[in-house]
DNA sequence: GCTCGCTGCCAATACGTATTAGCTAATACG
DNA sequence: CGTATTAGCTAATACGTATTGGCAGCGAGC
């Protein structure tokens, strides 16, 4: 039955060794877990016992204080609503929260960047965690004195992972082009942010490899949200009837969310008249109708392996930045896509 | 140009201090920006300077150990996938960001809850936000010494804010009944949340007044879930035509987007034979062709008056957990909803 | 000249924990 | 029996900040 000395105030390692008939330091030796550290096995099971008694539960803060560690890292990603990013923050939490991390997220569109950096430095995080962001974040020299992990963003300074956007580009090209589809279009963010670049060469390459050409007329650059995808389409739609493409790949999966959306409003029949592509994966990819042909990316397992990278350079101290082989991709052909019909 | 004394080490107030020839206590004191603080022009003026020269950031850990506060709150949602509450959250980071305050999301699903609050004891969290977890929560005297504030869930113990729920039911269930339909279905989640149990009571406070009966075989119980909606109408569907609904409301607009998909999957024209009426009003609720009729909840409002509630409680230390007015709901009528057929 | 009151600053302490140097007692060794 | 070693513990200090009591110095008032 737990007992508190005084119940206004949290129960300190002084309470407990007062109790255990220790010093405040036995306490600390024996509940830090240091192995190595020398106490008699009568003194620790007095200690723990008294800390069980009283519900002692350790100050992490304070702990920090005198270690020089928060045990806590920051994230940040361009848009947390978009599943994607919330799905590689899930990732990083499980990971985190396992090592008794915590995690400070920031969704860039809802704090300024420069403003998150500053609160996440005042908490004294240990680390953190790009994804998603371009070159916007590493311009800054302002993460000097932070561990940092990239995701889908290689670099000469910092240590990431990344996905196979290279291969995820092609995989939707060769679908496409195998299904026999010739007029073809592209809609993608005009960002720098490399994951989608890469996607972005990929698919571009085995069109020319196929020989096949994607005008400029086909090529939208739109936000990556199903707003934007709706635009792209409606635009794409509008094209003359011997210029519209049969086939549409959109770099994102809320690009292709709205293509769809845009055409199944004008009455275009997909994948009759227009097959659609799109990337990620994300859950809302079966939750429309027909569901979304799309590259499946593994966003939380990109987060668990970022956490993972980013606490094994935290406690084992440096890690070597070797760039490690991209988490492969697969198609997932769903609704969407068909045949290219004469 | 800012210089560091020690490059390793983050400038303290005690650099500070020397570098403008005053003691840490009067840095602490200028950099407090306690106004009452009696500190001559002159001096206060070296102490800003040298700071803004060394590129000083205050540790708020340190000041939260002497201070007793953290300067973080938790909040606990039971799915952050659900973009509901994922908005809560935005609403309620927000106002914390903007206050100088830090955010610990947790997902339940993600993170046992128990293990979660561990977590944020440990870290001294100020304070907690609880939306969506029922009783189960509530339950647990466990949260004894938290200062505590409640989204939709009425409690004598702990302040909260609710929207309308009561309300949403009935603005629903009025739309429906004013276009005619009479065998009526309703689709909502088994688990005592106290706001779902509103939506659902208003729902039939409705038909009751309008002396529409709905028979248990119209009634699914299904997890909160696009699938879980899937398989509601689903078998709905698979009623006898002469029983078989005309219209379904959904209490969370996830359910009612796996409705409307099931609905198209069997060739189940919406709203021709089946109207369909969510709650919420997610993105996801414009992103389905037909778009969803539904009914807005405000839900980064929500966060964010939750975490107003929260912050005046921190800072002006004991507020009244006076109820409240709920906070409005709004139907908006999109494309799934039609008047009743013959 | 003395007290009084005020201003402006600082020394000291506390917050809760980790860590190190060192002390005591017991044991091992010659 | 004397000394070196070790096990087991504690006192002291540090982490970076906030806060308080008090100390100089100074001008005003008598």
């Amino acid at each position: 039955m737990p007992t508190r000395r005084d119940a206004s105030r949290p129960v300190t390692t002084h309470d407990v060794a007062r109790r255990a008939g220790v010093s405040q330091a036995t306490v600390s030796l024996v509940l830090g877990g240091n192995p190595r550290a020398r106490v008699s096995a009568q003194t620790r099971e007095r200690v723990v016992r008294a800390a069980r008694e009283l519900g002692y539960r350790p100050n992490i803060l304070a702990r920090g204080l005198v270690q020089r560690k928060s045990y806590a890292i920051g994230v940040m990603v361009p848009d947390l609503s978009n599943p994607f990013f919330l799905d590689v923050v899930t990732g990083v939490q499980r990971v985190a929260a396992e090592a008794g991390y915590a995690v400070l997220p920031g969704d860039v569109r809802e704090v300024p960047p420069q403003r998150h950096l500053d609160a996440l430095r005042a908490r004294q995080v240990d680390g953190l965690i790009l994804d998603g962001l371009g070159a916007l974040a590493l311009q800054e020299g302002a993460l000097d004195d932070l561990k940092v992990v990239l995701v889908d963003e290689p670099s000469e300074r910092w240590p990431g992972i990344a996905s196979d956007a290279l291969g995820a580009g092609r995989l939707a090209a060769e679908h496409l082009v195998g299904l026999g589809h010739v007029r073809l279009a592209f809609a993608g963010p005009a960002s720098d942010v490399y994951g989608l670049r890469m996607r972005e060469r990929g698919f571009f390459q085995v069109l020319r490899d196929a020989g096949i050409a994607l005008p400029s007329e086909r090529l939208r650059r739109v936000p990556p949200t199903v707003r934007g995808g709706m635009a792209a389409m409606k635009s794409l739609l509008a094209l003359p009837p011997a210029e519209r493409p049969t086939a549409c790949f959109c770099a994102v999966d809320l690009l292709a969310a709205g293509a769809l959306k845009a055409c199944l409003t004008a009455g275009v029949a997909v994948p009759g008249e227009m097959s659609i592509v799109g990337c990620d994966d994300v859950e809302l990819a079966r939750v429309l109708t027909p569901e979304l042909t799309t590259v499946r990316v593994p966003a939380r397992e990109l987060g668990a392996r970022a956490a993972r990278l980013l606490l094994r350079q935290l406690e084992d101290g440096a890690a070597a930045p070797r760039p490690g082989k991209p988490i492969p991709v697969k198609l997932v052909v769903r609704g969407t896509t068909g045949p290219a019909r004469e």
